[in-house]
DNA sequence: GCGATAATACTCGGATACTTCGTGTCCGAGTAAAGAAGG
DNA sequence: CCTTCTTTACTCGGACACGAAGTATCCGAGTATTATCGC
């Protein structure tokens, strides 16, 4: 029961990525600088996302992601399920049948009651964060947060995007191919 | 976010000792028996939910490890926990701070809304875990599962179950010393 | 025959290797931009 | 001066080491049982 450390910047990477303007971009190494990340490392879990069409990315010069919908319809559970994988938490081993007395197949037709409430809670989980949207997480921040850290914030992001030409054939690439 | 196959174990097992007879004890062998698990392995499961407090344990010939309180005072979470520590599964790095650009302490007082969102799923994770009993595990088992998997448990917890001598003392061990 | 004593076997508990997954890094493919050359 | 082409530099993407945690195992400490010996 333990997260590996990329959600938290998937997520930070993601909300930064919401105030961006539309038609521009941010590279990883600017979002790496913002958060005192590893750039290499940061760019496999901005992969993650692009993969599971989450974030847009534009190669070359000027290039970098952008957010691949809007933050109204992005919420925390998308971006943990494309980090973490979409596998349930807990992972029924059906145990019970593993043992020395050989029942038949019929016997055990109905799912084990363990497996059903880990299940339910992780539904609870999982509901809870499909609840948090992107764009709540950037409103409450706008709101609640220190005015020094939202100029900082705003600074850097006008500071680092880069606005893409008005493509005649908008070809952006969203995920793997 | 993934979970240790341990809790598995542990569950099922706890779940068998809440059939044993209330002064009477299973040895961890037995249960691997049961479940098709490396014996030694599944003990350092079972030291976990001694040091816990959850089960007890008893040493020598006939001794073996029993319910620390009744199944109805033990949750889903306390054996969850006792596995896999109590530590968040999202844990905030606070990477919001660690940016090139320095702002004061005083700037960071309110606490991460990333870190708040998580947590409120987490804690709707563990609310859950709490309200699952380890009796209603047992009963619903009684109730739904099939007669010939209740008869074939029934019976192993009968012929494994070790009675203990009626203590004049009665100092069960509970727990790490 | 009964009691005490010593040996025994079975139990849990902690310390020790091995495997898997997460963490961290590097190099290559691709593309838009910038600069030079030609008209 | 404008157009075209070449070069350049910057981007993302996947492939490659390192480390920590989980997994699996073995050996030792402790105790109730059991057998033996003495009374």
């Amino acid at each position: 029961m333990k997260l590996g450390e990329g959600v938290e910047a998937a997520i930070h990477c993601a909300a930064m990525l919401a105030g961006v303007d539309g038609n521009s971009t941010m590279s990883g190494a600017a979002m790496a600088e913002a958060f005192g990340l590893s750039p290499s490392y940061l760019l496999k879990h901005l992969n993650q996302l692009t993969a599971a069409r989450i974030l847009g990315s534009v190669s070359g010069p000027s290039g970098g992601y952008r957010l691949a919908r809007s933050a109204e319809r992005i919420t925390l559970l998308d971006i943990v399920l494309a980090v973490e994988g979409t596998e349930p938490a807990f992972r029924c081993g059906e145990i019970r049948q593993r043992g020395p007395v050989k029942l038949d197949a019929s016997a055990y037709v109905k799912p084990c009651g363990i497996n059903a409430a880990m299940l339910k809670a992780e539904r609870a989980y999982r509901a809870a964060l499909a609840e948090a949207k992107l764009s709540d997480i950037v409103a409450d921040f706008m709101n609640d947060a220190d005015p020094r850290t939202i100029a900082a914030s705003c600074a850097f992001v006008e500071r680092h995007q880069r606005p893409q030409k008005v493509q005649p054939s908008p070809k952006v690439q969203q995920g793997k191919v």
